[in-house]
DNA sequence: CTTCCCAGCGCG
DNA sequence: AAAGCGCGCTGGGAAG
């Protein structure tokens, strides 16, 4: 059952479709509901276990969320156009020529990232607030059938050769889980203690200062930094300052990067970087951040799916995906629960086995430690040469240590090897490449077509360097893309699981976060056990919808604790 | 004054 | 040891 939900004066319209995007013939009518009853009208339809499909899952389902009303399955208008107007699965269909000709009309397309909401975590309004991203257009019922049905047409006409069209389908039902998950996410939040968070900043930090002021121990390495180097109104936040600062001693670096002053050996070194770390600590997830992004022990950021070409999810606010692990010890478990971390282990790497079919590697992937198994195939044990070279055939590499072991890598795994090759060529010559279950790589840039034009010696460098950028992010393209389709079955299926261990009424685990490769559940101590074989199921489900059986491990690593910094 | 870009660094 | 992918956020500083 399809049930089409959208916005209407005062209210919704609901209307039933077939799985094509036509009426339903027994109720072609759409239905009207004011925005008071909505919540439960939905809620009563659920009972049927409907495909929802809506505009965009974000105008609709944190509102249903905060009314109590949780839904099993959606179908994202805006996120399935997106990936269905660039695939080149889809490439030949007129969904896909005519997308290309509405691009300015951004209908259906993201807000543009630069637009940053203010903190702002309770939206307790009703169901039609403004999301506060600008005049959010309303659609018709007709208009959002048809564009439903013109993306079902143009999946019907992918073929059904190598699967693709399972693929794509796959990938949008992903998508489009992947979306109701971030406003689950989001809704319930991350478990987060202000005081251990206090406790942190106060031993790195001293006490919280007044505002716009320095903490004391910054204060301290600052006026030690005055002094070292002769500079007694040295403001070291200022890299300008702190460069002329630098070259006055002695100092001759041509940026002011950790990694590059680690170089020098002048005493003003250590306590430079020593300013660097904590400044950077104070300002990015200091006292202020914790007033504006924690609420009643809750961080709650807002995911962005889609937000990542290559598939990844990107995160508005409060610098979620970027939780450093100075602080990850206020993330705590609440009393009688336990914090599931789980990892999927090296993840990219194992998803270019498979991708490339390399039974060579495949071999070393069996291993629960793939750099090591590939150190024991080529680099004569040595681990730390198998992983930069691995990670440098995957990045693209081209110098320094990595980019010399790179012949080694090819001589051992031809065809892992050749694949991200060919993705690159393929990138560098203008194409565009496809992840596994088929999003497509943006077109090449402005700047790319321009660069093809070089007529002298000169611009021909520029070109080459322009069309070699390029071909290192397709190459990597295929790789982080295809890893993301993995990661967004991967959750799919553990919300699956998770919903049906609730269901059959045992105290289930919470999803309260994700990044790229990794899963935070929030579980009862009673059923961690139960949430383990369902991450790992998920996982061994997620390798298979992908891949099918292929004999390449996806192995979890997964951590209990109740504190996400006893997890690595 | 506001707006935008850069340098730097956090995460994968 | 320090290049090679994808992001978001901050403070500084230049441009408007």
């Amino acid at each position: 059952m399809y049930l089409l939900l959208s916005a209407h004066t005062d209210g919704a319209a609901l209307q039933e479709l077939t799985a094509d995007g036509t009426p339903a013939p027994a109720n072609p009518e759409p239905r009207l509901t004011s925005a008071g009853e909505l919540a439960g009208v939905v809620l009563g339809l659920e009972k049927r276990r409907p495909r929802w499909i809506w505009h965009r899952t974000q105008d609709w389902y944190p509102a249903l969320l905060n009314a109590g009303v949780e839904l099993e399955r959606c179908y994202d208008l805006t996120l399935c156009g997106a990936i269905l107007a660039h695939s080149e699965f889809t490439a030949h269909t007129a969904y896909a020529r005519n997308a290309e000709k509405l691009t300015q009309d951004d209908d259906l397309q993201q807000p543009p990232r630069s637009l940053q909401p203010p903190p702002q975590p309770e939206h307790q309004g009703a169901l039609f607030e403004d999301s506060g991203l600008g005049p959010a257009r309303r659609h018709s019922p007709e208009e959002l059938r048809t564009e439903y049905a013109a993306q079902q047409e143009a999946l019907s006409q992918v073929g059904t050769d190598a699967n693709r069209r399972q693929r794509l389908q796959l990938l949008l039902a992903a998508e489009s889980a992947g979306a109701m998950i971030a406003a689950e996410m989001q809704h319930t939040g991350v478990p987060w203690r202000e005081e251990l968070h206090e406790q942190i900043l106060a031993d790195y930090l001293g006490p919280r200062p007044p505002l716009g002021h320095r903490p004391a121990k910054l204060e301290a390495l600052n006026t030690e930094l005055r002094r070292l180097l002769n500079s007694p109104s040295l403001n070291p936040d200022s890299p300008q300052e702190l460069m002329r600062a630098l070259h006055r001693n002695g100092i001759e670096v041509k940026t002011t990067r950790q990694w590059e002053l680690k170089e020098s050996s002048h005493p003003a070194i250590e306590p430079l970087l020593a300013y660097k770390k904590l400044s950077r600590l104070h300002a990015a997830n200091g006292w202020a951040w914790l007033d504006a992004w924690v609420k009643n022990g809750r961080f709650q950021p807002e995911y962005v799916v889609g937000g990542v070409v290559s598939g990844r999810w990107a995160s508005r606010g409060g610098g979620a995906l970027q939780i450093p692990r100075q602080i990850r010890g206020a993330v705590h478990a609440d009393p009688g629960h336990k914090l599931i971390v789980a990892d999927a282990s090296q993840l990219e790497p194992r998803v270019l086995v498979a991708l490339a079919q390399d039974s060579k590697m495949a071999e070393a992937a069996r291993d629960k430690d793939l750099y090591a198994g590939i150190a024991a195939q080529g680099f004569g044990g040595d681990r730390a040469k198998a992983k930069i070279a691995l990670l440098g055939a995957i990045y693209g590499a081209t110098t320094g240590e990595s980019g010399r072991l790179m012949p080694q890598l090819t001589r051992t795994y031809p065809r892992a090897v050749g694949f991200v090759e060919q993705a690159a060529r393929d990138g560098e010559a203008g194409g565009t490449v496809t992840s596994r279950l088929g999003r497509s790589s943006p077109p090449p840039s402005d700047r790319w077509l321009q660069s093809q034009k070089s007529t002298t010696a000169e611009e021909q460098r520029r070109a080459d360097a322009i069309a070699r950028s390029r071909g290192r992010f397709t190459r990597n393209f295929v790789v982080q893309g295809s890893a993301a389709d993995w990661a967004a079955c991967w959750l799919a299926e553990l919300r699956r699981r998770l919903r049906a261990m609730r269901s059959a009424g045992e105290p289930a685990g919470e999803l309260v976060f994700f990044l790229h490769d990794e899963v935070m559940v929030h579980c009862p101590d009673g059923s961690v056990d139960d949430c383990i074989k369902a991450i790992e199921a998920a996982a061994a489900a997620a390798k298979e919808l992908l891949f099918g059986r292929i004999p390449v491990e996806f192995p979890v690593s997964v951590a209990v604790v109740d504190s996400y910094d006893n997890a690595k």
